[in-house]
DNA sequence: CTCCAACCTTCCAACTGGTGGAAAGTTAAG
DNA sequence: CTTAACTTTCCACCAGTTGGAAGGTTGGAG
């Protein structure tokens, strides 16, 4: 399976598997006689799971923890448990910080009259 | 006024007074004879109008707009309301993005027993 | 058999918003 | 006069891609 298949396979764009492969995230299985990334089951599959765990916003690195837990038949649940909780209180600060942002940024707006104008109450806090 | 007070005024590292003034996001108002950076109270006004909107989440591009529009003394509100709502608007995606993710992950550290046996409904999810 | 499109490769550069460090010049205090 | 604490420029790096150029390969149509 060449990399464009894989790459649909996974919907992720051909660039972006590319560059996992350069950074060592998930190499492909081997390289065709004209050197082409050849992609079987098994990459595949991790090649997915990198995806959908990049969708739930785990960096590379912890990707890449991720995936040896992932690879690791011994592995114990409370290690993966650990990596998830720590990615939950990341979303929950970020949740916070964005809820304050937008009361303040939304208290603004509802003050500013947006006609024509110069008087602006949104320019003025943060003057 | 050196790029060091200027800096610990607004408090923003010098590293980033610098950068913006390279990227002439805030040009220093001249140079002293050594080629010191000097800020005065106007280009100051406008490192800590940068600095606020920075905070707010304004992108650099939406900080020229704002700084345009903020040195600008025939600006209509209406203007300033447009990028306040932009971004608003962005706000609220990225909440719901976050909301979305928060629910998803937090079920399956819920339903993770996390102890030392390998099973683990989250690698089990993201595989 | 040849041609062409659509692949593939590597490498280099850009993006955002800075940060770190090196080498060298300047200033102010003691 | 020394020395610490500034300042300058320049170059490189971080994440996580993405875009493009130059060149090689493959597969199908005519």
């Amino acid at each position: 399976m060449n990399i464009s298949s894989a790459a649909k396979a996974v919907e992720l764009p051909v660039k972006t598997v590319r560059y996992y492969a350069d950074i060592e995230l998930v190499s492909p299985a081997g390289r065709s006689e004209a050197g082409y990334r050849e992609y079987d089951d098994t990459t595949l599959r991790k090649l997915g799971f990198v995806a959908r765990a990049r969708r739930f916003g785990f960096s590379i690195a912890q990707c890449r923890e991720l995936l040896s837990l992932y690879e690791d038949e011994a592995r114990s649940s409370a290690e993966v448990r650990k990596i998830a909780s720590e990615r939950l209180t990341e979303i929950e600060a970020k949740q916070r910080e964005l809820a304050e942002l937008h009361d303040a940024l939304a208290h603004l707006v509802s003050e500013c009259c947006g006609d024509e104008r110069p008087d602006c109450p949104i320019i003025d806090y943060l003057k």
